[in-house]
Formats: structure tokens, sequence, C-alpha cells
RNA sequence: GCGCCUGUAGCUCAGGUGGAUAGAGCAACGGACUUCUAAUCCGUAGGUCGCAGGUUCGAAUCCUGCCAGGCGCGCCA
């Protein structure tokens, strides 16, 4: 994996390290090299700035370290065909083209294990995302949020973590009481009543939907009943009919969780006072105006947070600290919280809260999923959830797909707003990212077709004869090579930053070269060596691209 | 008022632990289908990286201030 990019970064650290051992860490391991790949081709395949960062500790010129370095370098793999100092002081590799046919022929042995690393080493790692309260049906920004957990988790999973994947059902507070008047309220005008619907209620069409589904079960029985007796019948109808709704969504998105986590079961467990005693234990808890309060200013918040009220009631966040408390102690290392920008006030104190409970500030990592601008054809579309007029992530999925809008979600860093157009999304042309990527996966599989039809039997190397490769000679070939070597360096670097976004980045720049090579290439043709050296990088591109867009949940079609 | 995020080509956005001439898609303009899928490709044009200072041999990237937009700032959830 990343074969020649790793060769080269261990080369240049034994090299690197001779220099200053004491300020390099002592051994190649520690020596931090970045090597880039040029934009220019005269640049060569690889460049580094190594020598630049040296030239404070060294008091020499960066040309001067640059020539040392390569004075220590021992190219034992052979992998480099040219090495040069340019500019000021960079140090440009151009690799062997016979290193590129090795790195092809490794990625062909393995292909389904192609990407996939051991950067997590096992560690178990939890991702809570979606976690939307039942009290309606998802929305379009819970869409980007589900899309963004989904496939972190299957990426983090790709390079090594154990994950899981978990769903926290606010199912407790008032706000479920609200839901069950409102409920309540239009069973009573569908049984012909004249309600005045009271402020602060939900008010979507979804609950008139569920009247109708409440009024088929129990007739006309609840007519003359008074709200308080009937109360909990109607919230945990309509909670669990919500919930119910929201588990297809997301089945029809293709996210599934490992688990469902039901806030009233920390109620139950009693786990919100065992969750505060325990931080009363550590001086983090105190009493004022008969509530009781969380110390979070000793963490870094800006100010100390209400656990329990002053009626005796405790909060949200008291039952959201039992919640983490309750993860850690399921044994997960590292637990990921996906929420929506509209919460980021509320990290600081989480974040304290997680320390006070005796972990690192570390383990929790919150990532804020920015809002979605929901457009038709550059059009803002009105969403408005107080009037119940929002756009539903199942209306999406029924007019663009799921491999649109899952593709569409994870073409922005999370942290970026973001315009989803419908048109662009349904469109089946060029404005339409998906399709491009798509219709090359299509291309790649037709080609194996035709040269079935035709009677070449394509055999996938199983590297016995590195030989067979060798008329992969053309520049744009070992562009591909080499992009194709970056993958799993792009796995990477999405379960480092935990930014998704660089895979669909990534497959857009594959798969324009590939459209490229292919309208200026042949690959079937008369010369059978070349056809198959040329069958065996389509091979491999057709790989990647798979296994990219399986890590994405987007299909890869063979037809279009 | 305070806090977080954002500001890069006409539009939508990558790049952001400082490094060579700042990239892509769309839109615009001009080309390429008797050939393995033209849902593609090739070319042209398009930029004071919000503004102003600072640090540095070197800043889109780091620091400070300002401007603009978004979102928060409950003993709600």
């Amino acid at each position: 994996m990343t074969w020649i990019r790793h060769r080269l970064t261990e080369m240049l650290a034994d090299a690197v390290l001779p220099l200053s051992p004491a300020v390099m860490g002592g051994s190649p391991e520690a020596v931090a090299v970045d090597l880039e790949i040029p934009s220019l081709a005269q640049h060569g395949d690889f460049a580094t700035n190594v020598a630049f960062a040296l030239t404070r500790q060294l008091r020499r010129s960066p040309r001067e370290i640059a020539a040392q370095i390569l004075n220590n370098l021992t190219d034992s793999n052979q992998i480099i065909h040219r090495v040069e100092i340019a500019g000021p002081g960079f140090i440009n590799f151009f690799i062997q083209p016979t290193a590129w046919h090795e790195a092809l022929l490794r990625l062909l042995q393995n292909p389904v294990a192609y990407g996939r690393q051991d950067l997590g080493k096992g560690r178990r790692i939890q991702v809570e995302f979606v976690s939307a309260n039942p009290t309606g049906p998802l929305h379009i920004g819970h869409g980007r949020g589900a899309a963004t957990g989904d496939v972190l988790a299957n990426i983090l999973a790709a390079c090594g973590f154990q994950v899981t994947r978990e769903y926290y059902i606010n199912d407790a507070g008032n706000q479920m009481d609200t839901l069950g008047r409102s409920l309540y309220y239009r069973y009573q005008e569908l049984l012909g009543e004249t309600i005045v619907f009271p402020e602060g209620h939900y008010q979507g069409e979804y609950l008139r939907e569920l009247a109708q589904e409440f009024h088929e079960q129990y007739g006309n029985r609840y007519r003359q009943t008074p709200l308080e007796e009937v109360l909990p019948l109607f919230t945990g109808f309509a909670s669990s009919h919500i919930l119910d709704g929201i588990k297809d969504d997301l089945n029809a998105f293709g996210v599934q969780f490992d688990h469902w986590f039901s806030e009233q079961s920390l109620h139950h467990a009693d786990a919100i006072h065992q969750t505060i005693e325990a931080m009363a234990a550590g001086g983090f808890v105190y009493d004022r105006e008969a509530a009781r309060w969380f110390r979070s200013t000793a963490f870094g918040d800006e100010k100390d947070r209400v656990v329990i009220r002053s009626n005796g009631v405790s909060t949200y966040f008291a039952a959201d600290l039992a919640y983490h408390r309750d993860k850690f102690q399921r044994g997960f290392d590292t637990v990921i919280d996906i929420w929506g920008a509209d919460h980021h006030g509320y990290v600081d104190r989480m974040l304290a809260g997680v320390q006070a409970l005796g972990r690192n500030r570390d383990d929790l990592r919150i990532i804020l999923v920015q809002l979605v601008n929901l457009l038709r054809g550059g059009k803002p579309v009105a969403m408005s959830t107080r009037a119940g007029e929002f756009v539903t992530l199942r209306e999406v999925l029924d007019e663009v797909g799921k491999d649109a809008a899952r593709f569409l979600f994870l073409t922005r860093r999370s942290d970026s707003q973001l315009d989803f157009d419908l048109e662009v999304a349904k469109s089946q042309s060029n404005d339409n990212p998906v399709f491009y990527v798509q219709y090359a996966h299509a291309r790649l599989c037709s080609i194996f077709e035709v040269a079935r039809e035709r009677g070449v039997p394509y055999l996938r190397p199983d590297g016995s004869d590195p030989s067979s490769l060798d008329r992969l000679t053309l520049p744009e070939e070992l562009a591909i090579i080499r992009l194709l070597d970056e993958y799993p360096q792009v796995l990477t670097k999405c379960a480092t930053t935990l930014e998704p976004h660089f895979i669909p980045y990534y497959l857009h720049e594959l798969v324009s070269l590939f459209h490229s090579y292919y309208n200026h290439n042949r690959i079937l043709s008369e010369d059978v060596a070349l056809t198959q050296a040329r069958l065996a990088m389509a091979d491999a591109v057709r790989i990647v691209i798979h296994n990219a867009m399986e890590l994405l949940g987007v299909s890869a079609p063979e037809k279009m």
C-alpha cells in the first residue's frame, strides 16, 4: 500500500537522520518528511522541502543540506530513476517505471484489501451521529450528518479501527410531552373538534397522518378522555411511529446503526445521578440557588452549567454527561460525536464534562456539520420547522436518489456550508459529479465486456512475471499508477482529519486522468502484450473506484 | 455585546501543521464521435486568495485588528 511513497519516505528518513540525530529524534521513524506530488511534471513524481525545514537547526543553506541528504541516500530498492536539487532547495524524485509496475502488481494481487491499513491497530472507536429527536421526520440537514458519520465510520473501519455506529434517541424531556399533546390535538381535530393549536407545538403534516393511524388503531375511544389521562399513550404512539419512520429513511439512505441508545434508559438506570456523584467526587459539582452546578469553567468553558434544576429535575446536559460516561464505560478508546453546527455552543461544556469524568479531552472528538441550503435551480427552497414545511430527507431521496445525495453531501468540508441543488443532483449530465465517476466505472467495465466479446483473454497478473507490465511507458500511464498508489494515503488523511471529502476529490482526479487517457489511447489493440498491460492498469483503476465508492456508500454501476 | 464557523475565478468549492508559476467543477467561447460508452475529451479566457498591519529568506496558509455573511449565547431539548 502506497508502496512507492513509503519506500521513499523511509529512504529519506534514513538519509536525513545522520545530519543531526539529536534534532531529528534519534530514529528514522521520528523523522518527519513530507513528500508531495508536484503540480508540474518537470518537478518529478515526488518532491520534498525537508531541506528547508532543517536550515535553522543546521545553519546552512537549503541547497547544501539537500546535497548532503542526497549523499546519504541509499536506494536499495532501486526505485529512483533520477533525483535533483531544484530551485532554492527542493529535492525532486523521478521514479523508475519498473517501480511503478511493481506497485501496480502489488495492488492487483490483493484488490479487495487495497487501501485497507492498520492505522487504528484495533482500537475501539464509536461514531454517534444523526441522533435526531423522534419528534418528526429527518430533514435534509440530518442527511448530511448521516452521510458524514456513515462514511467516516466506513473509513475508520478500513483503517483498522474497531467501529461502532450509534444513534442516541432523545426520548425523554418536555419535548416528548409536547409531541404527545400535538398528536392528541390532531386526533381531536380529526374527530371533528375545533382545536386552536397552542404555541410551541409540532404542526407538521406528518402528525395529521399519525392521527389517522392512531384513529385506525383506537377509533373514537379517546375522544372524551382528558389529555392528562392519556398523554403517555399518545406520546408513546407518536415517538415510536416517528422513530420507525426515521429508521426506514436511514435504511433507504444506506445507513445502518449497530446500536440505538435510549435516553430514557439513563433515567431508569439512575445513571444521571451516579454520573453527577462521580463528578462531585472529583470536586467539580457544587450547589447554588437550590440547583446543582457542574464547574465546567475548570476546563475552559465560559460559565458553569446547571445539572439539577432547583425543581429537582435534571437537565438535558446532565443526561448527556451520563450518556458519554456510559460510552466510555463500554470501553471505547475514542468517541466521535457528529452534531449540527447550530449546537456548537455546546462543545466546550461537553469536552469539560469528559475531562471531569477522568478522560482526556482528545478522547471525545466533536465534528460540527454545517447546515445545508436546499436549492432548486439556484433558488432557495423555504425550510421552516416551525410551520412544518421543511423538506424531508425522504423527499430528497425520492427525487434525486441515494447515490447523488450521498456523493453531494460529501463533496464539502464539514465546517463549510453546503448548497444542495435538487436540479443538479437530479441531472444526468456533466454538472453532476457523481455521474462523472460512475460513468468512468461503467466505461471500464464495458472495456472488459468488449474484450470478452472479442475473445481477448485478460488474465489479472499474479506477480510471477514482473515484466508483464513493461509496456506501460506513457507518462499518462505512469501518472495514473502514481495516483492509484496514493489511494491508501487519501484514506489515512481522511481518518486522521476525520474529513471524508478528500475521497470524492480524489475520485474526481483519478477518473479525470482516466477519461483523458481513454480519449487519447486505445486499450484494446492488435498488440497482445500491450493490451494485457493496459487492461491490467484499467483493472486497477476499476478496483480503486469500486473500493472508494464502496466506502462512500455510492454504487459503482457496470452499465449506464 | 460575547463566542464559534466561513470569506479563494462570474457561480459552487478544494488547497490551510508556511515553500517552486494558487487548483477543480459549473457557466462562457472555440474544437473532437465510421473506432474500447461523446454522461467523454482537447483548447481559450477568467484571481489585489475580504481589507489592513505583523512574524519570516518566503504567507491563501501563522498572529493582531477591522469588514461582511451564517450560527449560537436558557435552571429548553
